[in-house]
DNA sequence: ATTAGCACTCTCGCATTGAGAGTGCTAACA
DNA sequence: TGTTAGCACTCTCAATGCGAGAGTGCTAAT
């Protein structure tokens, strides 16, 4: 266990680590903040504390720099969550409220604004449904033989498909078709949709088995979009001033290393997490330059309901009040906006 | 000008160096290719072809590295274009034939083919008409008072809003509403739209409008979609391996710097275009970063019917031959993709 | 016009050095 | 027993010097 002093000089090392990015000496700690103690005790403290696992050496002589074990420490008891700043949740609003419409970019837009804020790296997943459920689904001649299947689902996210028909139909035709089929199977998930395909002709049965591949594509999260920005934050920090170090956490950028590195459903929980560097198991697939990162994964939406995963990506020096605080912030507001916009499950 | 032998020697000295990365000596020159004189020789000829500009020197005593300028000669008048290798073909229309269908990511993926092609990053941007017009349009109610205009344009490209409406309205009424707005405004133009909005009740003008609004801004390119993919080759490069020129061309990510650093509609044009570092005027606009770098611009689709670019983003050290063939190649593969799949202009 | 030879220049890697920063330890002190 | 002053020790960092190697530029011979 940690007394009192150690804790507060604990807390006084990451604050000024996290700030400066230097080791942090016991002289300067005394002189800085209000300790009570000369540097030679700061001194002791800070080899007890290095003895438990919360700070390190760099080498023999410099200051301390804290440990993963430490900042999870800070995060879990020591830090305070600070408030989101006044002005700054004005200006996330003000952001937020210029693009309302347009919801493709709704993901994006979003990360943009939290990768702005917290001055680190931000993604954004698309809000999903747990199960999908049909709302609408439109059928659009194109060409002699082949047509656009669109297909609406709840809370107005969008999939469309090419198919290529094995006879020649109309325009009228196509939507006298997509009216019955419409009739037939709104309001219904994948599951639904499988035991009831009988009586239907041969273009019926080819576009709800396209309707079938895509929802069970989206009900396994294969469409779930994620919206990364901000990486530039994290890339000038000290930290990756080596380039290796740029390369590795560049394996994000491609779309599907994205998920697999961070498996944002999988984290986002009621409230906020907080991952640091490797200490956590869920992180395995991580490329190595994660693991001198931190995620703050936070979600919005309803549990059950359309919901969506937010998260900062950081390297674990790191504003973590700050970060976190944002982050339940824009959760909040962002799942204002979904149950404004969009009415709740048709169930 | 230069005389046959500077002619050879400038392209083996390119061609070493875009290998190696490293200047290249005369000595080196003399012992692998067939010059037939000797190193004292070639090096008078380095002397004469650093003098015309074609070549630098690092610092006294290093071998020569060529110049935009003799990057530019080479591409122009030295290199012969090389066929595609019949197996890079295969694997090209392959990775294509994979994923047809799914437009949405169509651009993104052969931005990935691209990239991996040839080993460098690339941009594709979605195609898209020059006036474009409406296919079909459609509405879907979500909600109380908001309901989602689905807008298809020509070529099957997909574009949606979320309105709200003064009033209730039901799902029938919208379905109506959408079905005489198609009767009378299919294949129309933007331009054709605003001199017939007579006769429209309250919820079609709202619609109309809408309509007006997202078909003007994809007229003025706003809903052009470039997609990045492959940038870590570009980055893994020697001339990146410092992490200042990293995050110099890192801001290429962030979307709305991409089109402004190379504005690919203005550059692409019939045939393939080849922009060496700061010698063009185009890339006024680009980043510091982007001055080390070529662009090789093509594009696919009809010129006057839909039509999108696609782009290769590398070093000045690039296997242009290689580059700009794969960059034909797969401009042919594309256009004729687009075509097999949609209708020419309905005009 | 070409080439051999050679001096010259510049880079690169390596070892050395000195200053500075910060600790760990010991001994004195409350 | 906990705290503190003092000091030796360690390690980093930047500057310096040195030698080897690479490659050129120049000159003189062919």
């Amino acid at each position: 266990m940690l007394t009192e002093r150690q804790s507060r000089i604990l807390g006084f090392i990451i604050g000024e680590y996290v700030e400066h990015a230097t080791p942090v000496a016991s002289q300067y700690i005394e002189q800085n903040y209000p300790v009570g103690a000369s540097a030679a005790t700061i001194r002791n403290e800070m080899a007890e504390l290095e003895e438990q696992g919360y700070l390190n050496h760099p080498h023999t002589s410099s200051g301390r720099v804290p440990t993963g074990k430490g900042y999870r420490l800070y995060v879990e008891t020591l830090m305070r969550e600070e408030e989101v700043p006044w002005d700054a949740q004005q200006t996330i609003l003000h952001q937020f409220h210029q693009i309302e419409q347009g919801q493709e970019s709704w993901a994006q837009l979003a990360a943009a604004v939290l990768a702005q804020s917290v001055e680190n790296a931000a993604v954004v997943t698309t809000p999903r449904m747990d199960v999908c459920r049909i709302k609408h689904l439109e059928l659009v001649s194109l060409h002699d033989m082949t047509f656009l299947l669109v297909l609406v689902l709840d809370e107005g996210r969008l999939e469309q498909q090419v198919l290529s028909s094995g006879g020649l139909y109309s325009q009228e035709e196509l939507s006298a078709t997509a009216a019955r089929l419409n009739r037939r199977y709104e309001g219904k998930t994948s599951n639904e949709l499988a035991g009831d395909e009988t009586d239907l002709s041969e273009l019926e049965l080819l576009v709800m088995e396209a309707v079938h591949s895509v929802m069970r594509s989206v009900d396994e999260g294969g469409a779930e979009e994620a919206h990364l920005e901000g990486l530039r934050h994290v890339l000038s920090q000290p930290e990756f001033s080596n380039s290796e170090a740029v390369l590795g956490l560049l394996e994000l950028l491609d779309g599907q290393n994205l998920s697999r590195a961070i498996p944002l459903r999988a984290l986002a929980r009621e409230g906020v997490t907080v991952i640091i560097g490797a200490d956590s198991p869920q992180l395995t697939n991580a490329s190595e330059a994660m693991r001198a990162c931190s995620v703050i994964v936070g979600s919005y939406g309803a549990p059950g309901d359309a919901s969506g995963a937010l998260a900062v990506v950081g390297p674990m020096r790191m504003r973590y009040s700050r970060t976190i605080s944002t982050v339940r912030y824009l959760a909040d507001v962002m799942s204002e906006l979904l149950s404004e916009q969009y009415e709740g499950p048709t169930g």
